[in-house]
DNA sequence: TTGTAAGCGTTATCAT
DNA sequence: ATGATAACGCTTACAA
């Protein structure tokens, strides 16, 4: 309970506060022999700085805050191991906020932010978040700020996402290669950016391959609800030709298709192909259908993390947007057994 | 950038900065007209006191820690989220710190805690900890400490688990009251309490359907490794008579058995039933045979939050174990291998 | 009812 | 090279 502070090495060694901090801090002009005692001690003592008192100081917490839609979530949780990975090393602390996709909350979460004094903010905005005053207001102020994986297009600072384009490219050009001919695409909202990124990588595969890009085959699932996801299998199966594959566009797209298509006791691959753009974990044990195109969840967090690490000691601010796109990676699976996923109880 | 500060109110308001603080706290004897004036230029510019200072002030900050081994891992993040929740309409802030099942780190962590001067500490300990003094010196100084899931027998203080025990004796009966007469259980580390908790509860159900224990049919996996599972299984297939189904006593060991299941073309639920005591979403569509039985992992966060903040504000101190267990819950999926196809291998 | 001042732990700016 | 002191924002005796 009682940590040791400054004074107490001062009292001890009879030094004054200010000659011990200068020792710790290992400031110019001190006494070589004075600077062995005070580290010694302190070190005997297990000395550690108040980081708020430092903070108070400094106007600053030593911690950054990271704000996200949902940590029970397999992309945000090892996107926050990034960060914290990153952040821990360089000294700083993470404190995690969730807004639970409620613009509300995420409001919220940024005004205790700010009175938290953190130096930084790292946020995935949620899906119901259409005005981003909130965060322009900070933005503005000089506050830094990155962007993760949900960006907004309003603000101009770093962004940091996986490459969608590249990711929607592999899956659709390794379902083609295979030699599947028709390929739905079920997809988010259609305004969304990555939507659109998706979108474009999936015309580009049709291109190389020469296949003529066909908008009925192209299905936006906009409130991923369970019903509307049967209304699209549906159509799917319907369209005559019947289309070969399917190309998902996220980790929950892709288990609401694969478990309806379950139902209707359609098997994959043997009746049709099934992508996921996705980061469960447990793909390649729903079905060896299940090829997989991963986004750099880690990479993601540690790269933002970074940046704003660097906003925030080299007091830069951002005037423009800069986008750095993480590359993708295809997982095809070999019938080797692969190895143990990382989910579990305890 | 530029937070408003009680100064700022008081030099606007030509008051004295207690006064403000006063108006702004509620205190006794008041002017209620200076209270009026005092929160409403506060509410105009929203102002928000400096928990940093206020915790310099009153040598707390109202901040909680969480150390557990994982982030990414189901079962803590949903924990982590029972814990946000209470925490942060109690007025605290969660920071979080991932052991990454490495003792070093774990006790770095409890040391940037003490550091941080949180208000208290919740933590799931790591695979590794044996030795738990790191957190026995922060209880002796009274420093507000409560277990989760994963306990330490060597501290008296607040743990809260799931209720193991019932949890096995449910997963167990339930594959006895279909039919299964050889069941082998596959658990983690002998010396865990919740494995010895959860062989009791098998222990159990076997007595209740007069099946003797055999102890040839236990198998402890003690780093959660591939070949480790490899050989379990391959011993568990060899033995005569071989087991009917399979008890595992956590997610990845769950997973980890259905994938070796699998690469040998082991289909369930007819060759072999398998239950997993789990907290994985995606279960039911690994196989009809995966019933499972959840942890109240949400629960389990929002109870330990809750007996942290009793003891932080109460000013509370544990000299014995108090031990709660919360219900586990039995998860029987429809009815089994009829419209649901199986999974082929490979 | 309000103001003054001290103090929380640390660091920076002066003196010495 | 070291010490005294002020300051960060806030709370709280104590004074007025």
């Amino acid at each position: 309970m009682e940590a040791i502070t400054i004074k107490d090495i001062a009292k001890a060694l009879n030094l004054s506060t200010s000659t011990v901090s200068r020792a710790l801090r290992d400031s110019y002009e001190i006494n070589v022999e004075t600077k062995r005692l005070v580290l010694e001690y302190a070190t005997k003592m297990d000395y550690r700085p108040n980081p708020i008192a430092q903070g108070l100081k400094e106007n600053r917490s030593r911690a950054i805050a990271v704000i996200v839609p949902e940590i029970a979530n397999n992309f945000f949780s090892e996107a926050i191991t990034g960060i914290e990975d990153v952040a821990n090393a360089m000294g700083y602390d993470v404190v995690i906020f969730q807004s639970h996709e409620s613009y509300e909350k995420e409001v919220s979460n940024v005004r205790n932010v700010v009175a938290r004094r953190v130096d930084g903010l790292l946020i995935s905005i949620s899906n119901q978040t259409k005005d981003v005053s909130h965060l322009s207001d900070l933005h503005e102020r000089g506050f830094p700020l990155v962007f993760f994986d949900r960006v907004s297009d309003d603000i101009d600072t770093y962004k940091v996402v996986a490459d969608n384009f590249s990711g929607a490219f592999k899956a659709t050009d390794h379902l083609l290669s295979t030699g599947k001919k028709r390929i739905a695409h079920i997809t988010s909202s259609a305004g969304l950016y990555i939507t659109k990124e998706r979108l474009s990588g999936y015309k580009a595969a049709l291109e190389k391959h020469e296949i003529p890009f066909d908008a009925n085959l192209v299905h936006y699932c906009v409130n991923f609800g369970y019903k509307e996801m049967e209304g699209i299998i549906e159509s799917i199966l319907s369209v005559d030709p019947m289309p070969d594959a399917i190309f998902t566009a996220s980790d929950r797209l892709a288990l609401a298709c694969f478990e309806i298509l379950l139902t209707r006791g359609i098997r994959c691959p043997e009746d049709l192909a099934l992508i996921g753009f996705t980061n469960l974990k447990v793909a390649h044990l729903l079905s060896p259908a299940l090829t997989t195109v991963t986004q750099p969840a880690f990479e993601i967090g540690q790269t933002a993390v970074e940046l704003l690490i660097d906003l925030i000691e080299k007091k830069k601010r951002m005037s423009s947007t800069f986008m750095i796109k993480l590359p993708t990676e295809l997982v095809v699976r070999a019938s080797s057994g692969s190895k143990v996923p990382g989910f579990g109880g305890s």
